[in-house]
DNA sequence: CTGTTAGCGCCTTCAG
DNA sequence: CTGAAGGCGCTAACAG
């Protein structure tokens, strides 16, 4: 038995004989044979590799995403290779050549602004490429996500809707995070159009978590004594709003509101439910994969996939 | 200029003029070209993939596992390549097998049970391998991880010694969740000791969750209405079963005890902060990586790192 | 420091 | 349905 015959078998396409193939099955588990993809990819310039590039780990929300893409790509036999940014576009960069150089099927990056660079190689690449989470600009083949603008200015909507008219602002890096840019721009335009603008806002470069928001309301108010609504980046700061509420004895709602993104676990066991945004984070990463699959190549026009979001009317706003 | 040079510069390994280094790069980035790394790694027989197998992706404990091993892989210049198992050894071995016909650099698995197939594989691969998590029986090349069978022991003498006495337990699938069933005994064997047995138990084929979590111990409480305590596999369901404990009035501590494993943020969250065990999570992903891109061959024998663990002597037990 | 020569282990193509 | 030949794009080993 030649070659290709194993080589066709363990494939498993093409047409070989049952006699054969349990033959050559055996001795295959027999010696613990283990096909080279390596070699296999190179001759057949195809791999089952998917390069994902993600902003960060520690956002549960990326973990979300991720599994929604891991879950939707093990149907296909594919297996994601990660890559983490740091919200840091020269790392995206440096990773989406380093993910191309192994010939990957497919690619999804966060996004829509790249380095000229990063945007070159992923259009020269030829492979499909999602770019995940926003949809507010054009994207290079396709986008999968929500309009975060519309989010920021739905946020102004509702909570105008509830009575609040003095809003503050804390978020992380606009420069770094493009999607809460487009939520701040949003909100912002919300405002406007009610004649109103931000009150107070915090921007810190630090990595959002529940210690960055609380300590960042905590000095926004110092300012600002006569907020009475914080709007958050996401719900990572958002808890830590609500937390130096409890601290401080003020009393959510009433004499302040707290609104997130986001709608976390962790925002929702909180003794006030947070209010908040839900983002359809498994949905966009299973909506990219099931995409780019669809087909190989990429479509005559880029395409947009909205999937949509929620506002989740919490206790705390 | 030959292909060679180019070759060398692009990994810049080997002494090059750096007239020629910068004139080749210019030249490279003015084109766009993309290494293949596949058939680099062909040729060299080596890549800067690792192979990176989880049960679980929805569990945070196994986010924060790979963000600690995909933060201490980056340094080096690695790439993680994920598969998720769902607890399943049948497709831990296809992933197993998957993943190492990449020509990987490293893998590292979870646990330290598997199909024999998978720990032949693994042997015959040469690479490093680390199994991370449990440190309760040999590993094949290190393990790096807690005793969790220590840690279901040290539940028992701390709950004991709290005064609780009539115990009971829910849990997960232990043919599936190994770490579980070793905290299970270890739980058992200090009672025993102690001259006491559980009381009652509930183990779930369902993924837990606080959901699984909270109808588990309501249907336990219906069977065993005198227990004082209540052992929970993890914290996700325990998180659950303090949910049930607020719905059904009972009062934590002094009517019902609940005690968790793994110390997650939602746990610490609740208005009463879970009692539970931190599982260093983030160390035991960055320490396996250290451990084996430390040297690319096996130790002569099997190496064992134990990372510990700390009890959180919450409010509800 | 740079160029040349052989493969790496498969898969595609083409015959049978 | 099975076998044989050629080459995928790169890098190791060897000159120079």
């Amino acid at each position: 038995v030649s070659e290709s015959t194993v080589s066709r078998v363990l494939r498993n396409k093409h047409p070989i004989a049952e006699e054969t193939r349990t033959r050559v099955l055996e001795v295959v588990r027999q010696m613990g044979y283990t096909r080279n993809r390596v070699a296999g990819s190179l001759a057949s310039a195809d791999s089952d590799l998917v390069g994902v590039i993600l902003p960060a780990l520690s956002n549960s929300v990326f973990s979300d995403v991720f599994r929604g893409i891991h879950d939707a790509l093990v149907p296909f036999g594919y297996q994601p290779v990660v890559g983490v940014t740091d919200y840091d576009r020269e790392t995206e960069e440096h990773l989406v050549d380093s993910l191309l150089s192994w010939k990957p099927a497919a690619m999804i990056v966060t996004g829509l602004v790249h380095t000229d660079y990063t945007v070159a190689m992923l259009r020269q690449s030829g492979v499909r490429i999602a770019e995940i989470m926003e949809i507010d600009s054009p994207p290079l083949d396709i986008a999968v996500g929500m309009s975060q603008r519309k989010a920021g200015y739905d946020t102004a909507r509702h909570l105008l809707s509830r009575g609040y008219r003095r809003f503050g602002y804390i978020g992380y890096s606009h420069t770094r995070d493009n999607r809460g840019a487009l939520r701040y721009e949003g909100l912002r335009q919300g405002l406007s159009e009610a004649g109103l603008s931000l009150i107070g806002q915090s921007i810190s470069d630090i990595p959002s978590s529940a210690q960055s928001g609380r300590s960042q309301l905590s000095a926004l108010l110092e300012q600002h004594p006569d907020l009475d609504v914080a709007v958050f980046s996401n719900d990572d700061m958002a808890v830590g709003g609500v937390f130096h509420c409890f601290a401080a004895g003020i009393k959510l709602r009433e004499e302040l509101a707290i609104f997130g993104f986001n709608a976390l676990d962790i925002g929702q066991a909180l003794p006030l439910s947070l209010s908040t945004i839900r983002s359809p984070r498994l949905l966009i990463g299973r909506t990219a994969v099931e995409k780019i699959l669809e087909s190989p190549t990429r479509p005559a026009r880029p395409t947009v996939v909205d999937t949509g979001y929620e506002i989740i009317d919490g206790e705390t706003a």
